[in-house]
DNA sequence: TCATTAAATCAACATATCTTGATATATTAT
DNA sequence: ATAATATATCAAGATATGTTGATTTAATGA
């Protein structure tokens, strides 16, 4: 029941699941370009990171002062249901900005 | 997304996943048993039978005063895969006690 | 009509969750 | 070591959600 609960809140929030769409859609994004791309403060993003991770549906890669977050795979049915479900909703997606490929990642 | 996350939200909930759980066990079942079979008092089940029916999940029909709640269908993907989930978990069933049919039913 | 009963709704309070700005931690470069 | 930067965490306030007891609505039967 803890892990199902778990699971479920995280999804349960419009911005998590932006989020989830977006790394979906986008592959690998590392948090500077996640504010950037989809215009969130720096605490607001990193708490919702963390609970899509620790819900299961995120993994985190870091590579020196960068956090790397991208879909974990592999995903159990449930989840993968729900993946399903947040392909199909109708939301309009930022585009993605990779600043911090060019160096100008200074927020 | 608004859709999504009504379903969502409707899950969010430990005593509702047991509501749910208890009648897809069960099949059919009117208030009056579900307060005697889950010991909650009526207005909190009243509450949470209005979400999941809302939700989708759940079936209202009316005879007379009592209303019979049962699982919806068809159901769509997502919420079988919620509802394959929700019969997975441990959760430890309470009896149906049926005084409905009894005419014991004094609330 | 009036009383009874099943179910729904309301109001008040308690608890949980989200947002923001400030602070802390950790890595890199000078 | 020091400075700068990316990310994480904390504290405070605002909003949402759940619980309870009281009230309302609707159907039945005397």
């Amino acid at each position: 029941m803890e892990l199902f609960l778990k699971s479920v809140s995280a999804l349960n929030d419009e911005t998590r699941v932006l989020i989830l769409r977006f790394i979906d859609t986008h592959g690998e994004c590392c948090v500077c370009d996640l504010q950037n791309s989809l215009d969130m403060i720096q605490s607001r993003l990193s708490r919702h990171l963390k609970i899509l991770k620790e819900a299961g549906f995120l993994r985190v890669d870091r590579k020196g002062t960068w956090a790397y977050y991208s879909v974990r795979a592999p995903l159990d049915s449930f989840r993968i249901a729900a993946l399903d479900e947040i392909r199909c909703l109708d939301i309009v997606l930022p585009k993605l900005i990779k600043i911090s490929e060019t160096g100008e990642c200074k927020l």
